[in-house]
DNA sequence: AAATCACATAAGCGCATGCTTATCTGTCTC
DNA sequence: GAGACAGATAAGCATGCGCTTATGTGATTT
């Protein structure tokens, strides 16, 4: 079941902080790691989950590793979320201009 | 940081099984137990980590405590997901669904 | 007020998790 | 091919987490 290792891999707060910096933009494990107080081990492993989760893909670029956001794992965040809408605040402006935009 | 609260809330199996239950409808603890194999206290005890999270909700009614799904914790998801909104496929149909409703 | 019921809290235990250091694999450069 | 570099993997360790049993608290019933 790929939901849980989704949430299992977000319930970290330095794997959060990862994935985040990698939303800006694809990159390797290397850069990924420049400003962020984290072990090479430590990335790599941390790395592993997000991609077992679904979240990151990598691609191999000769001795370096590119590292992006896998919207798939997204993807069923959004579907398990969208079971909830009922409950979402109407007052949601955000929400409903980044649904507003999606229907374009 | 309560945004860390909710992830790791949603990362427990059976927590979401509990969540999951409660977006059903309100219960109190026992009918919320009814059917699934878990003891009393675990049970009080994630009803008190989905409470932290602003994910439920409780309201004492005489000797019983009726839980109740709270959009608080959904709404911080579903806002913390929305900035990687960009990273969605366009085929998710579902979501877009649920935009259209939202927007009426 | 005594017993019962719904639930919370305390304490302890086993296992998972995230980190560390050390080492391995694969690719590039010279 | 030897060294250097990017990254993965292994092993060990400390801490966190979810469970259990036992007990506490507040409300209801008789």
């Amino acid at each position: 079941m790929i939901e849980n290792e989704i949430f299992r891999a977000l319930a970290d707060p330095t794997r959060r902080a990862i994935f985040e910096k990698l939303a800006t933009g694809g990159m390797n494990a290397s850069t990924l790691r420049e400003g962020m107080e984290i072990s090479q081990p430590a990335m790599s492993q941390h790395l592993s989950v997000l991609r077992g989760a679904g979240l990151v893909r990598e691609e191999r670029q000769g001795r370096f590793v590119n590292y992006q956001v896998d919207p798939e794992g997204l993807a069923l965040i959004a579907q398990w979320l969208a079971i909830y809408r009922a409950y979402w605040p109407a007052r949601m402006e955000a929400l409903k201009v980044l649904l507003k935009d999606m229907d374009q």
